[in-house]
DNA sequence: TTGTAAGCGTTATCAC
DNA sequence: GTGATAACGCTTACAA
């Protein structure tokens, strides 16, 4: 493969002088430039990024590591991320930790090692020292999705305590008073904040939420065995609060295996819409997260930092969710 | 940042000796280990991997070129490509396409720059130049999905004719006479393929499919647009073949409006699945692919390559689809 | 078992 | 406007 060397000599010039013309930066005249390029065609040379960056110390490549790309959820933050990226000439890697500290470690030392400008997270863990360490590293870090206490950085995410208070007061008003939440991960923070959200919906119905919290992970199989644990309690629940669409899926189907209608016989709220591209016929009542207007946000935030505005305040950005009632609450209980 | 000349300043050695230690290759002391182990600790050092590639030519990374990662097929594909490499060590750069040959230029041009090891790619178009082009610079390719015709190279993918072909046969067995398809990009071979499959279909029951082929995109509008000519056309069909999840969403959505139910008054079948993660009730009848699989099956096979199998012949792994008879194609229908 | 020297392909710096 | 030279951080080839 031909490299700069060989396309300077066929022009004439130096090596210096193709490279401004292919970044098109410093002077040269138009002369050159035609003959650069003519050489740049007739040996079909291709620049080789590797080599710059090593030089420049830029590799135009950002990292999104997240837990699960199957997950539509972040699929559509992934393609919010690539469209902004790809925009500004970046590429994107991406990795899946499937919730594992382990992987996400791994991952973000070989990230570490590509020098990759910089890194959008959803981290596994609401404990700050795998995003220090990024940012020790002098790497800018945008953290989607989810908080972390006592960290500071940019942060793109939803409210997720306020829309598991609303959906729990959906079901309160409905009439349930029996309700179980099947929630993720115990220390992830969206799932201990939509468990956080139910509570105080509880605390202000001053109902008791005793037996009533499941922390699991954010699986459709998860979602199943959490809901037919928590049809085993007496008295029985009549709804349930998935923190997420996976959980939510699984628990429909302990429900249906259990023989229980929704809505007729049982409600079922989720934290996390299914994209209606995806869905045959509109059933789950569910707080929508605007997951590609996330990633792109958060790619947004992470490429002005690169682009100069490294010393600026650190960001909030917490996007607004939204509600959409629909079959699988059905209406309002009869009051017994 | 402190570089293998710091490490190896403090451990007391030559460069060449810490990076035998980080690598593993070559012979030193278990003593030297020590000390370069602990001078890696003291320092903080993360080894380059930008200047390695310089030298070593070879990057780590793979590519994965596809048209739109919200497509939970591609997701799947992606999740299992991603997987491998993983294990592999590799990394995953994916870029979406969104079917465009210009942005598939673009981006295939930028990965060759970025010296990826090799890519894997779903082709915007039949036509074999972009993939000849990666080829050319001794980079092996994987083609994902699609066929391309007079093109040598390795290929993982499942088969449209015959899926649509089994698709149509059990509208046929139904009593169904008026089948309309709703196809994708008329010059992505999956579309035509599958096309192809549902006219074998009805060519052997002797049966004209004269206006009732439609060309669209992938995509759910374009879905519902293809439906809502399809619905205008008389005699009106009573079924529709769609060739993907999202086609088959749309067409629904066009049905729910023209105040047809499925299956009582239409009959529904879609090329691709939706997963069952994703979905509340199952309820369409569909042939599934099994994406994951792909994406590992396709890994493999670019991961083979540049493991030494270079000059292998290309494989073409075609792998089976299977068909899951729901609800969206109820009962026979009664003879007029 | 360890080390020296050169070079991978670019671009920053400074000179003309 | 154009070019010579060195340097980015590592590893290959060879030497000791």
């Amino acid at each position: 493969m031909p490299n700069i060397h060989d396309v300077a000599r066929r022009a004439g010039v130096a090596p210096i002088t193709v490279s401004r013309v292919i970044n098109n930066s410093g002077y040269f005249s138009e002369e050159i430039r035609q003959r650069v390029e003519t050489a740049i065609k007739e040996l079909g040379y291709v620049p080789n990024t590797v080599a710059r960056s090593l030089r420049s110390k830029k590799t135009q490549t950002l990292a999104l590591v997240l837990t699960d790309i199957t997950n539509p959820f972040f699929t559509n933050i992934a393609r919010g991320v690539e469209d902004i990226a790809s925009d500004a000439g970046f590429m994107v890697i991406y990795c899946n930790t499937d919730e594992s500290e382990v992987e996400e470690e791994k991952y973000v030392q070989m990230l570490l090692q590509k020098q990759v400008d910089g890194m959008l997270l959803v981290p596994a863990r609401s404990e700050p020292s795998i995003i220090s360490k990024i940012q020790a590293r002098g790497k800018p870090v945008v953290v989607i999705d989810r908080r972390i206490e006592g960290l500071e950085s940019d942060v793109v995410r939803c409210d997720s305590e306020g829309g598991a208070y609303q959906l729990t007061q959906l079901l309160l008003g409905l009439g349930h008073r029996h309700i179980s939440v099947l929630s993720g991960p115990r220390y992830v923070s969206t799932a201990a904040d939509r468990v956080a959200g139910y509570q105080r919906a509880m605390a202000e119905a001053s109902l008791s939420d005793g037996e009533c919290i499941y922390f699991g992970s954010y699986h459709q199989k998860s979602g199943y065995e959490m809901a037919k644990q928590a049809l085993a309690v007496t008295p029985r629940p009549t709804a349930f609060f998935a923190a997420n669409n996976f959980i939510a899926i699984g628990a429909l189907s302990a429900l249906q295996e259990a023989g229980l209608h929704v809505p007729e016989d049982f409600s079922v709220v989720a934290f996390d819409d299914l994209p209606p591209s995806l869905t045959t016929f509109p059933f789950l009542t569910a707080i929508a997260q605007p997951a590609y207007e996330m990633g792109k946000r958060a790619a947004e935030l992470l490429l002005a930092r690169l682009q100069g505005k490294a010393n600026q305040p650190y960001q909030v950005v917490v996007l607004p969710t939204e509600l959409f009632i629909r079959q699988s609450t059905g209406r309002r209980l009869d009051r017994k």
